[in-house]
DNA sequence: CTGAAAGCGCTTACAG
DNA sequence: CTGAAAGCGCTTACAG
């Protein structure tokens, strides 16, 4: 008989009238195996009990639970995007992601995670059997350092817009380089000479804002008779405005700042305007990410835009792909998703040289 | 011995040359029941083979999961902040949230759940046995309606912005009445008498679009004297702009506008931008939710703050009591929360009537 | 205080 | 073509 509120597959069998094992051989679709006339009886009896598979159970025995962890906070615009394409990724293979963040959204300007924590949020996931790891920066390290505890376990992670020398698992990045010739080239071809760059703080994890800053350095050293400087937030960013300010009223003002996210050009227009200094007039500001607001601010941004839907989407593949044909010693694929540079009103010819 | 790369209980209990039994309460805080060697000895054990819990295994034993399935997108920065709540709260309990959502979220200005969609998602979550759900308003019909398939599965639910005359699980809502009394009271204060509502479609899941118009409605009929008109977007809201505009050029222009979000104040804002109407000099608005962009708008809106971290921490406080205390036939809680009018720069005096 | 045994709800060789 | 049996990795009465 029945018990509790959930229909076992053995009540089925027994409606049925076929052996526990031809039910749940018949149900995963073994149809071949037996007579027609059972199959009819077994998929009527489930419907007429309303049985459905008990995934925690089949996950034990399979192995395969069916759940993706990503540890990804919908922190910004970027961020959300990349989690819906990484939903919807997974649910074309009915796949169901656990997304677990640390701390709180509201006060995540500059989030690092606490390696320990990271761990613990990370073997929260692995207790429940996920079958791969979705990872953004915060937590590579604490990934990469503890070995024994993540990685012994197999379980196959990518990483997004995180890329590290030694690569220990597949990663996901925006292509940097490609993206900052376009900047370069846009700002030298408006006659600037004098372009600043306002960075985030740097760390390991967070690779991605060295990448970035290297990669424009590069460009413009590849351009020729451009001065530049490279100003940078501190941990937290909460110099934001400081800096913008200091770096407006700096001896030799640039023509041109390019930021390394569309958030902190938000501050350069703010000091901009405390200064009387006009965008596009007398200052360009390019920004990064292309996130919602960046349209709409006034000037509207000129930035660029990741390819945040896609990024997710093709993470989401990858790791699905990897849990199909594991590969635990690599080699791993740095995959790289290209960014387009999207002019709107921030950027303008250079302002006479004073 | 040990297999695979996860190590089982019984390597610990082997190890710690005790039964599997007794390594399995000593490792569930038994601890009373054996001697501190014994409890010493498994501790070790585990610590050294790195042995962790296997979540899908107990859950099935107990049945208890220690995940919370929540239908919720990250919609704007409000359900951004609902999400954020729900995480922190759950996280306190060492819950895990299985966040899923249908579409994408790009494309989804004014989502409406296919039936059939989202009894299929929410199947999905129960398939893998989470403690309780959380749902958005879109899907408050598909749970109610399927009882065979959901309600019967007695699992928990507790709905965020959704309230029926015949509850059928908790809910979590704004306290509309409140909020729209301060908004009718602010507009009549500043001597505004002829006030226009800007509504979206509503639908029976949309509950609280019927209870925040009809809030205001009740309210300005409390001040008397006031001429009142509603306007309403069609489903995908995506005659926002066109109406905005209608709005704005109608015979007996009013002279403030209340809309049911921020987003349908944007489109008010560009209509009267277009039209020469200025803000709030020739016209007053009052948004709705506090949406991250309404501070930084021009000018700054005056909007209703929505407390909605607060909002998924009472939700997820909720399910995880119910968890704990069933109570599959209510009574059920209606849960409200306050809100707070938010005073900046779109409000000010009515124009001199003409 | 401790262990042998049954059971959770399935899956999967294996034997007929 | 089909079923009895062992097993997944735990938990929990129950017996000593």
């Amino acid at each position: 008989m029945m018990r509790g509120c959930n229909p076992r597959l053995q009540d089925v069998a027994d409606l049925a009238k076929v052996s526990l094992s031809a039910a749940s051989r018949i149900l995963r679709g073994d149809q071949a195996s037996f007579s027609p006339a059972a199959c009819r009886r077994v998929a009527e009896a489930a419907q007429q009990l309303g049985w459905r598979r008990n995934l925690l159970v089949s996950g034990m025995q399979t192995g395969r639970t069916g759940t993706i962890g990503v540890v990804i906070p919908p922190y910004d615009s970027f961020w959300v995007s990349v989690l819906s394409g990484i939903h919807t990724r997974l649910a074309q293979a009915d796949v169901l992601p656990i997304t677990v963040w640390l701390g709180d959204i509201e006060h995540m300007p500059h989030f690092e995670a606490g390696e320990k924590q990271g761990v613990d949020l990370m073997n929260r996931l692995l207790d429940r059997r996920v079958d791969g790891l979705l990872l953004w920066p915060p937590f590579a390290l604490a990934y990469t350092q503890h070995t024994r505890e993540l990685r012994d376990r197999r379980v196959p992670v990518v990483m997004i817009d995180y890329h590290a020398e030694q690569a220990m698992c597949d990663t996901v990045t925006t292509n940097e380089g490609g993206a900052m010739r376009a900047v370069a080239r846009h700002l030298h071809d408006l006659g600037h000479r004098r372009i600043a760059y306002v960075g985030t703080y740097e760390t390991p994890s967070r690779a991605w804002a060295t990448e970035r800053r290297r990669s424009l350095e590069s460009q413009l050293e590849g351009l020729g008779n451009v001065s530049y400087q490279t100003w940078r937030l501190n941990r937290e960013g909460s110099d934001g405005p400081a800096v913008a300010s200091r770096l407006l009223r700096s001896r030799l003002r640039p023509t041109a700042v390019v930021t390394a996210t569309d958030h902190e050009a938000i501050h350069v227009y703010r000091a901009a305007g405390e200064q009387g200094i006009r965008i596009p007039d007398d200052l360009s500001v390019v920004g990064f990410a292309d996130l919602d607001f960046a349209a709409t601010m006034t000037p509207p941004l000129t930035t660029v835009r990741q390819r945040a839907t896609e990024i997710g989407m093709r993470a989401a593949a990858q790791v699905l792909e990897r849990v199909e044909r594991p590969a635990p010693q690599g080699p791993f694929l740095p995959i790289r998703v290209e960014a387009d540079l999207v002019l709107r009103g921030s950027t303008g010819p250079a302002a006479t040289l004073d």
